[in-house]
DNA sequence: TATAATAATAGTAATTATTACTATTATCGG
DNA sequence: CCGATAATAGTAATAATTACTATTATTATA
């Protein structure tokens, strides 16, 4: 693997964001600093960074993905006001899993799971 | 609104299915009592039988949706191996939701996980 | 340092699941 | 039986992402 300067300026982004960027949001700020950077340059790199472990992808049904620079686990609310992902850290582990897998039989590899609501914000408006 | 008899044969063909059918999957099935019924009426049907609530989607990652007979609240798990859709009926109700709700102050809407990973007959094949 | 091998890129085309559109057909209350 | 309109078939459009390809950049080594 060679290194390259896309590379290294997608990762950089993502480090620097604090709103769990898509592709897009990522390829506009990277057009910023090198305005012929190409979108498939941006989705390739981030995938690739996905694999090394260094970002993680988080995987949104009906919707663009989101990259995210920390990689220790957790979940993900999505708000369907504001579109919004937050983190979801809990303080003690995850039984739900260890649950499921005792009773299923089955193993579950994905541990960071995507839920649906709304978020505070947006409950304190609808007031 | 008006009664339909491609409506009521692709109700029947989900409430038949024991296998979590693809909107394609129950298309192939209709085609066989209904030659000329169309992929996007399938589609139309399959939403509007899950805003009835006669139904439910299951919201898959990176691939089809898959539909379910079964309304009462239960997660799911999608095999990675052979691509198959398990029910994950819990016994005690969740506490997922209410820990993360306290904590957050979010409010969850989804109730209905899909989890990925690989099902007790896969993990037998893998030996 | 020059060079050869090849990894990575830009730009474009393709893919895939689903939804939108529209002229025609089916349903059903009066 | 008939008129209003919901539903349909068939096609086109959409949206996010991946695949493709000729060109460019990186890096190990002579």
């Amino acid at each position: 693997m060679k290194n390259s300067n896309q590379r290294n300026l997608i990762l950089d982004i993502v480090n620097n964001s604090h709103n769990h960027p898509t592709a897009d949001i990522v390829y506009a700020i990277a057009k910023d600093s090198m305005p012929n950077i190409s979108l498939g340059t941006v989705y390739r790199n981030l995938n690739l960074l996905v694999e090394l472990g260094q970002i993680k992808k988080i995987a949104i049904y009906n919707g663009q993905d989101r990259f995210d620079k920390t990689i220790t686990h957790h979940h993900h609310l999505v708000c369907i006001k504001c579109g919004r992902t937050f983190d979801i850290l809990l303080e003690d582990k995850d039984e739900l899993c260890n649950v499921i897998e005792k009773s299923t039989g089955h193993t579950i590899i994905t541990n960071d799971l995507v839920f649906k609501g709304i978020c505070k914000d947006c409950k304190k408006e609808e007031r």
